[in-house]
DNA sequence: CGATTCCTTGAAACTTGTCAAGTTCCGTGG
DNA sequence: CCACGGAACTTGACAAGTTTCAAGGAATCG
């Protein structure tokens, strides 16, 4: 029997997190986490469409904008000169994309959309004039890189010193964490992401991000069938990671 | 015949960076690089000394301020629940320390310093004040996370997809950029940390940490004794890791 | 539908980790 | 000033985990 995985792209929002019933009056912000929602309803910019594969930035052009996803999810990559390639985050609904190319005004980055996907385009320029007439926003702003250094502090914990197999624990229960925060399903969910993208953000090869989700199954943790995903004994998934599942970025 | 290793700790600024020639003649901020040199002017609160092996900040501990390295170098460290340590960086003079705390208010990670060392404290209630009303400010202070958001991308990149070898080399040319940076020696300097600290950064033990310094002297790369480093063919090792090394953070 | 990409699995090779021993270095106390 | 003890470092041998190479099958897209 195939997994009836909930894809988070047509599944409803289940239930709100407290503090976005507000926010969830205005359409658009349904499902969108905490803070960010209100950097969205007054900052905000255009809207943009991003189709499966295409660059919502590339690494080199000119920095004007964040952008907060809409609808769909992201990959963000950073290559070197020897084509080496680094997944360094997948963002979904509500999560932002652009901060590493505040400091030069130049995108550090690539970012590519893994469906088709809508962003909120932010204009910089305005968010920071916005953060100095509005402590409030300017909170949520600082909170909000704060965050993500956080996250990329865990990414180095888990990239420095868990094996492949609390590496991929991890990232589903990661995974799960942030789905379930926008109200979809903590145990069955569909990936975005090849094995291939799951083993460069994780540091390890699409063989060995394979044969660990085939392991995974086999200790009975999982079940897998190609990108739907279900999360069996999710309490040992995460004993596996030792708390720091990397947190609901 | 004895490395004669310049100590980054005793050794006079050799030069200064063009924009840091007004700021330098306000005594402390000599060596400052770029833009922290009148972030610290303006917004910094009391210095505070901290003794080699003692703490800066706990993670768990409530969050004030931020902190700009002064003199000497700090390691700052993620730990989880299973004891797993992660040094997330080596923080040298100029360099900022505290960023994780500021979403939560509470620390989320560790610092210690690495020798006797002194840090100006900027209040972060403080610093925000200045950013709303002065924009140069604000501007300077985005750059700053900018920053430790695309360095932590290539610690990721770094820990993801390179060699026990590159990771090494990509180390010792970073620490000799951020030396550079601050006129001491690009190419003889003593390392402020040990082997397994070095380790815990790229991801390795203390062991491949030290066969690789030995291979890499071998290969006649570098000539290592200890805390002594000089690097004997720099050209080469920054081909080893491909232009990113980690940039001069 | 055909071609391509993605996924799984096996076997062998390789890099790095683990365990262990020996040496050097350094701070403390005699 | 020297001796002692502990920490740091180096090196070897071996084990283990992961990558590499290769092949076959399944799924997806035009």
């Amino acid at each position: 029997m195939p997994i009836r995985a909930v894809s988070p792209l047509t599944s409803p929002a289940l239930d709100l997190q407290p503090g976005l019933r507000k926010a969830a009056e205005n359409e658009a912000l349904v499902g969108l986490p905490g803070e960010v929602a209100s950097v969205v309803a007054k900052a905000a910019g255009g809207k943009r469409r991003v189709r499966l594969g295409e660059f919502l930035y590339r690494s080199g052009t000119p920095f004007h904008s964040l952008y907060v996803v809409r609808s769909g999810m992201f990959k963000s990559i950073v290559l070197d000169a020897e084509g080496r390639e680094q997944v360094t985050g997948f963002q979904m609904v509500g999560e932002v994309l652009g901060l590493d190319g505040i400091e030069k005004e130049i995108c550090q980055s690539n970012a590519v959309a893994l469906e088709d996907s809508e962003v909120w385009e932010i204009p910089f320029s305005r968010l920071e004039a916005l953060c100095r007439q509005d402590p409030g926003m300017q909170r949520m702003f600082h909170r909000l890189m704060s965050r993500e250094i956080q996250r990329d502090y865990l990414m180095m914990l888990l990239l420095g010193s868990m094996s492949a197999e609390e590496r991929l624990a991890a990232f589903l229960v990661n995974l799960s964490q942030r789905l379930t925060v926008r109200g979809y399903s903590a145990t069955r969910f569909i990936l975005r992401m090849s094995r291939r993208e799951i083993g460069s953000f994780l540091g390890l090869t699409l063989e060995t991000v394979s044969r660990v989700f085939s392991r995974l199954q086999r200790e009975g943790l999982i079940r897998a069938e190609l990108k739907a995903v279900e999360l069996v004994d999710i309490e040992r998934l995460h004993a596996m990671v030792g708390g720091s599942a990397l947190q609901a970025a």
